[in-house]
DNA sequence: GCTATCGGAAAGGTACACTATCCATATGCG
DNA sequence: CGCATATGGATAGTGTACCTTTCCGATAGC
């Protein structure tokens, strides 16, 4: 309870209705805005300001469908460090001239993009350069998935809908695919390495 | 250079030898170790006490191949939030069942289950329990940027070497694949929403 | 009229990841 | 030899993020 007194100080919930001077109404749209709050804060990990941001970006009215998805997209997407290898930018460059995007995006500009050079000049950093190597099959996979999520999206009813749902899937997506990929590389790990059952028990 | 003392203090890095009792010596080996803490911490969002866990299980020797990438799977997949919706941990029994993965994983007992269940917990609390319509095809996407993970990790020489890469291929690459799964979405979200070039920027 | 509860604001607390200070030793330089 | 500087090791302090507690005045309900 005090930590919905919090979130409405910091603007994460509207204020409810005063009946009285000491007596507010919440309905079922508080309740639902409070757990998409918390569902973004443990789930998809976001901070407190940057749930912040992605509610006013869903909340925004006057967009096309396309952009306003673009800008959420944004702000569920916190940029990774601020300085980048070059060679790890030059990586990303070559992979959406590989794959026609390269006049849709400019590096450096779009919190995705940074998130994936940072990621790769992490990986330079710790002498991986040649993790790049996976770029194409993670998006051959990643069209599959987000195909799927397409289609999830496509069923909500209203376009208000469709920016929860496209929130929602997107950060709670997430994580549900990095446990499944984790499930696929535990079951590749069992088929490649393991002699017989018994051995495959995680604990 | 405080940091590093920070890290040596809580035991994520080694000690030098001390060639005298005032001056120790670091090697290649103390320099790639601090990059590959920096990267768990900086990409990978894990904790100092994760990383400690982690780098524990990476240092285990007496282990086979496949237990250890296992138990290093555990150490880099943080649980989600503890009190699950039974209904959600009945979706990944029922996902496990279908694609013959119930006898290898009890749901509450690894990190890995425990994540998908309470991503789909959370999903569920949100008003989105359709949402696991996805895990199908989140399997099916998953499977193939698995393979590109392991065809990576089979390119290491050592066996430590298999361990470090896998560290770093899961953790770096779960903030591949969002950025790649984002860049997807928005591919997606152009050929159905967008009428003609112009407004696809993301800013 | 009296108590319990609510909204609202301000101060307090906790956990985490550093960072700064101190001190004794000891090395390198003149 | 002597002294400034650097280092390892320990202790204490800082900053940030996310709550939590406390207080207050007003009113709702009995």
């Amino acid at each position: 309870m005090p930590t919905i007194k919090y979130y409405l100080r910091e603007g994460l919930l509207p204020a409810g209705v005063l009946t009285s001077p000491n007596q507010a109404h919440y309905d079922d749209e508080h309740l639902r805005r409070l757990r998409l709050v918390r569902a973004l804060v443990d789930v998809g990990g976001l901070s407190i300001a940057s749930v912040r941001e992605v509610l006013a970006a869903v909340d925004t009215r006057d967009d096309s469908l396309h952009n306003k998805l673009g800008k959420v997209q944004e702000a569920i997407s916190q940029p990774g460090s601020a300085d980048l290898d070059p060679l790890a930018v030059k990586d990303v460059q070559e992979f959406f001239g590989r794959h026609g995007e390269d006049e849709c995006y400019d590096v450096t500009q779009s919190n995705v993009t940074h998130m994936l050079a940072a990621a790769l000049s992490a990986a330079r950093s710790v002498g991986h350069d040649h993790f790049r190597q996976v770029l194409d099959a993670y998006l051959e996979g990643a069209k599959i998935i987000a195909q799927a999520d397409v289609e999830y999206i496509a069923q909500q009813r209203s376009s208000d809908d469709v920016i929860e749902a496209m929130v929602v899937g997107t950060l709670i997506g997430d994580t549900v695919l990095k446990a499944v990929r984790r499930l696929a590389h535990a079951q590749l790990s069992r088929a490649m390495f393991s002699d017989g059952p018994g051995d495959a028990t995680p604990n």
